[in-house]
Order: structure tokens, then sequence, then C-alpha cells
DNA sequence: GATGGGTTTTAATGAATTTTTAATATGTTT
DNA sequence: AAACATATTAAAAATTCATTAAAACCCATC
């Protein structure tokens, strides 16, 4: 997947090196010398990261930048000025800007920075503790269940007891095992709720998707795995 | 729960000073003096971001960093030293870091730094006192609640359980979670002042709205989100 | 110290959802 | 095939939740 960034800094020797610096890096990038024409090429192209001088004629690199994420919140920025006081910072900020780095830098440190936002853009969103076997993804704090991405609404029992399973993948666990765990009871044989509970975990995490994730083991008990 | 912060530094006055800062922004934090305290905390608790001192007695910054990366890769890091070259740089972020800040620094840039990251993760964003989640603006300053621009009065038990669901946006509270931590009881079944709040906000930031903040999860508590 | 307006809490109701039971069907082991 | 274990289904029971109204409380003002 192509890294597209657009570049907007008006003074052509440093735009320069910039582009071709990063070209080598193999970003796609476009460059634009003044903030008008910056912002045109946003509204006709899809960037992933901005970085934008602060001095630009036209439009400056706060208004631009407080543009981009107006109409993007996912797009990265990068603030790029010789305007080395706090207040100019927290300006960039504020504009919604997500680094901002001070001239003269190294080329190197912006690499390595655009590199570090980058990995965050990639990472999925997902905040908090969460439990992962193969495909299927339990947030624990969020409450939610994904497999294949796809969102699998749980009650709080099956929740309870699909977390259970999880935490104990690749372990044989026993009615009496899960009784007290989850249920917090004395096995009591006159009950099956936990079947008829298995039986819905498995109608809500395996009736619409390739793979079996919960193997009975007849006189044993459940085991949750992934493959056979 | 609020933001949880992992502050390794062994300088005791700039340890406690930014301790001091992060409090009052209400950012929960944890303080360790050198790397193996901190690698301790970090092992034993549920951290968003840990702040990084590089000269750490026992164990390095860019250990620290390289351990926590390998354990968690969701957790921000933020390396925080007066090793000013590129190539210290460029070693904290090949370590995992996601910013490098040089001391000495203004405690402003620090904070606007760290909200910055924090909007990537999704958390509410803090702007001062200001706490948003979408078109919902919360000033713990003047105690004034707007949506779509629009100000929304709320009595004093409204607006802490309010602060609690934007402080935890995208969680499942539970009301044993909201009876603690909003009206200071030990849960007593034998009341639903929980529920009849929750319907008293729903009324006024839902009610004459387009979207949904407050979401029943039966079993479980609410959360407050976004979407869906 | 009483009064009154707003705030907080309790209590009660019905509706919605979840959990459990129970009965029958299917499968497994000897 | 018999005996036992598990799966499935539907309906009953229990719990949880939303909503309303009224009672209790708080506090500023008279």
């Amino acid at each position: 997947m192509e890294i597209k960034i657009l570049l907007v800094e008006d003074e052509k020797k440093i735009a320069e090196a910039l582009r071709k610096g990063l070209s080598e890096q193999h970003y796609a990038v476009d460059v634009a010398y003044d903030g008008m024409i910056g912002k045109k090429l946003f509204d006709s192209n899809t960037y992933d990261l901005a970085i934008l001088d602060i001095n630009l004629p036209l439009m400056n690199g706060y208004e631009l930048c407080r543009y981009i994420r107006n109409h993007n919140e996912q797009m990265l920025v990068v603030m790029l000025t010789a305007l080395n006081t706090t207040e100019n910072k927290i300006e960039g900020f504020d504009a919604g800007a997500d680094d901002y780095i001070v001239k003269p830098f190294d080329f190197q440190e912006l690499l390595v920075r655009i590199r570090a936002l980058l990995k965050r853009l990639h990472y999925p969103v997902t905040t908090g503790n969460v439990l992962k076997v193969g495909d299927l993804v339990m947030n624990l704090d969020s409450k939610e269940v994904t497999r294949e991405g796809r969102a699998i609404p749980l009650t709080a029992k099956e929740f309870q007891l699909l977390e259970y399973f999880i935490r104990n993948k690749n372990k044989v666990v026993s009615r009496i095992d899960i009784a007290l765990n989850v249920w917090d009871i004395d096995f009591d044989t006159k009950t099956n709720v936990i079947d008829v509970y298995v039986n819905f975990l498995r109608k809500k995490i395996e009736k619409d998707f390739s793979s079996k994730l919960i193997y009975t083991q007849v006189g044993m008990g459940y085991v949750l795995k992934e493959n056979s």
C-alpha cells in the first residue's frame, strides 16, 4: 500500500530536498508552494499525511491545518517551521497537528517521526484490554466481541462464559469448572444451563463463520481452540 | 476509568513537578524512580501512556521502552531526556517511542503532545479543562455543557455522572463503578438512583438531538460512545 | 427559623431482555 | 442395541431496565 504525502512548503530548495528524500523512502509526494494550492490538492486527492510549513503565502499553515482537520480527522499533519516558541507549538497542536518539528531539523528525525505517526494510523483503534484467539477478538473494556472484524453482540452470561473459555484456551474445562467460575454455583446435576449456553455461544461465534472454536470432549468438558 | 500514566524519572524534583502538573489535568499518575520499578509497575497495572527518562538507574529508558513495546503495542510512550542528538532520537523511536521531547522543555508543550497522542487512540480529548466527545462539549471550569453548540443546563449530580461517562468513553461501566465513583457509596441494591439519573441525562443530552450517546448493556452497565 | 424552589432519592409499575428449566432429538461409547 | 452424554428448541421464570410520580432533602432568602 502506497503512502501519500502532501508537502506544502514555499521555500523551493527545502521543498525539493524533502520531496527527493521522501520519494527515496517510497512515499508518494505531492508538493504545493502556497497554502491555497495545498488546499486544492487536499480537496482533490486522498493523502495519509501532510507536512505543512507555517509561513505560507495566501493561506498559512495553521489555517490549512485546521481546514484539513475539519474535513478529515484521520489524516496525519506534521507542522514544520522555524517558529520555536511554546505558543507557536501549542497553536499548531490546537489547530489539530500531530507533530511539530522545528527548523533546522535533521531529515532523519523527520523520517522517524513520520514513521511513528504512520504506525499509529495503521493500528486498529482498539483501546484497552483485548483477548484474542485467531480472528476472534474480545474487548474487555467495551465488552465488544468481533470475529473476522464483524461485531457479535453477546449477553452478560455469554460474555463471561466466552471470556472463561478464552482465558483457558487449549485447555479442556469441565462443567464443574465452568459452573464454579462462571455461575458461582456448586455444580447441580439437575441443571443443563451450561450446555444451553455453549449452544448459544456456538450459534453466535461459529454458525456464520468458516471454522469451529468450541469442541466437545465427551465425558470431560469443552475446549476452545483455533484448529482441529 | 481515567487515563493512566506511568512516569519513570529519577530526578525527584522533576518527577514531582510532572506528577503534580499531570494530576491537575485529571491524569492518574504512577511514579517510579528507576527502570526496574517502572517495569514492575508496568507489569502489574494497565497504563495508557508512559513517560520515560532515558538515563535511569538499573534499567535505562530505551530498554524499558522496548520491553513495554514488546508486551503492549497499544500503549503510548513518550521519551523525555536531555540527550539531544538525532542519533538519540532515532534510537528512541526505534525502541518504539511515539514521541521524544528534549529537556529542558515547557510543561505546556508536554501536555499538548500528550493530548495529540491520546487523540489518536480515540480517548476523550481534553483541551485545557474541556472534555469533548463528538459534538458534546463539557467545560470543567465553567461547568457548562453544550451539544451542537446548544447549551444544556445540568445539575451537579448529572454533571458528575456525565463527566464520569466521558472519562470512560467507550468503556462499559457497571452500576457498581458508577456508585463508587460518582455517589461514593457501596452499591446498595435497594437503590435505583443511577438508573433514574441515566434517564435524566438521556432526556437532556439525547432527546432533542440526532444521535444516541449512552447505550445500555443489559447485565453489564452503561457505555457512552459516539456511534452505534 | 420558617418558606419555597430546585435537586436528589425512593418507590412502584410495566416492558424488555436475559436466564433457566424442561422436554425432545441427536450423537457417542461400550 | 442399550445406556449414557450432549445438542437443540421452546416456553416459563427471573431479572434487569425505563419511566413516572411523589417524597425527602438541601439551601438561599426572607
